[in-house]
DNA sequence: GAGAACTAGTAGGCTTGCTTAGTATTGACC
DNA sequence: GGTCAATACTAAGCAAGCCTACTAGTTCTC
């Protein structure tokens, strides 16, 4: 009868980013899409293969992310001038105007889901949450520090 | 620079995944795919709608699920003789099999990505997460007694 | 330099999640 | 008993994850 944490945590989870989604539909972004507009905020002209390692996700992936973004004129892709294999991502005006946009969202969403709990247990859960990181990949989760 | 929770939760529910189906794959069953079976050991003869409510998914996503776990002889479905438009669901003695297999598998994940996090601080973590539920969810999270 | 080994990204194909739109059946109300 | 709303499920189509397998380019080694 003991519940598992990894269900509760994936539940949450799904919970959250259904909660952005809705918010975030009319501005025509998800919520994955916001993390990559949120990670180029800050390293622009980084790698395809770097952002997804920011974002632990599949090269293949951030690839198909990127692919579906530039359709939607949110980013750039711009040759490497020293490696011919690699592309170099930027941010278009549009890209740049929609992480504004969605920064109150973002913040909303994380509110409704805190409500009632406090300073404390919130500064617990990020501690706890961080150790767990830790032990799924291997190394230090302070490199996370991308987002706003 | 700080670090919102939905994001680091998203990232640690994603990683708990992969470790599960990557322990899961020569078993040839998906971390959903196990909840559905664990669902189906306490509530046989449960309609998909009801599967879907407690696995907080929306009836189409369970029942794609179910046309899948049904190829793979896992589960089965049968009509209810009450209602012509509702299926009932079984699990074929394949899926009973699975479950017994799996259910090791998912302490081993957990304990993974828990280790070295005190019995208080899990209680703890179990604690808030039920509280952020029922926040999303509108209602107490408590219904969730379907897992091992 | 030539060849091997590694790296950056893509292609195809799968599951899981969603939305919107539909069908079939049930049940409730007049 | 006939209509009409609600209910159980399916269809189509999209995003985001993944894996395996591939191409193209770079780097290392001899």
């Amino acid at each position: 009868m003991e519940r598992r944490v990894g269900t509760v945590l994936a539940q949450v989870a799904r919970l959250m980013r259904r909660a952005f989604d809705e918010r975030a539909r009319e501005i025509g972004v998800t919520r994955p899409q916001w993390q990559v507009l949120s990670v180029l905020m800050r390293h622009e002209g980084i790698k395809q293969g770097g952002l997804a390692e920011i974002l632990e996700v599949e090269p293949i992936t951030a690839g198909r992310m990127i692919d579906r973004m530039q359709d939607a004129g949110l980013v750039e892709r711009r040759s490497d001038p020293a490696d011919r294999r690699a592309w170099r991502l930027f941010l278009t005006a549009r890209g740049r105007e929609m992480v504004q946009r969605l920064h109150p969202l973002a913040i909303e969403t994380s509110n409704a889901a805190l409500n009632g709990i406090s300073q404390e247990d919130q500064a617990d859960l990020l501690r706890i949450l961080d150790t767990m990181l830790e032990n799924l990949t291997g190394r230090p989760a302070a490199a996370a520090s991308w987002e706003d």
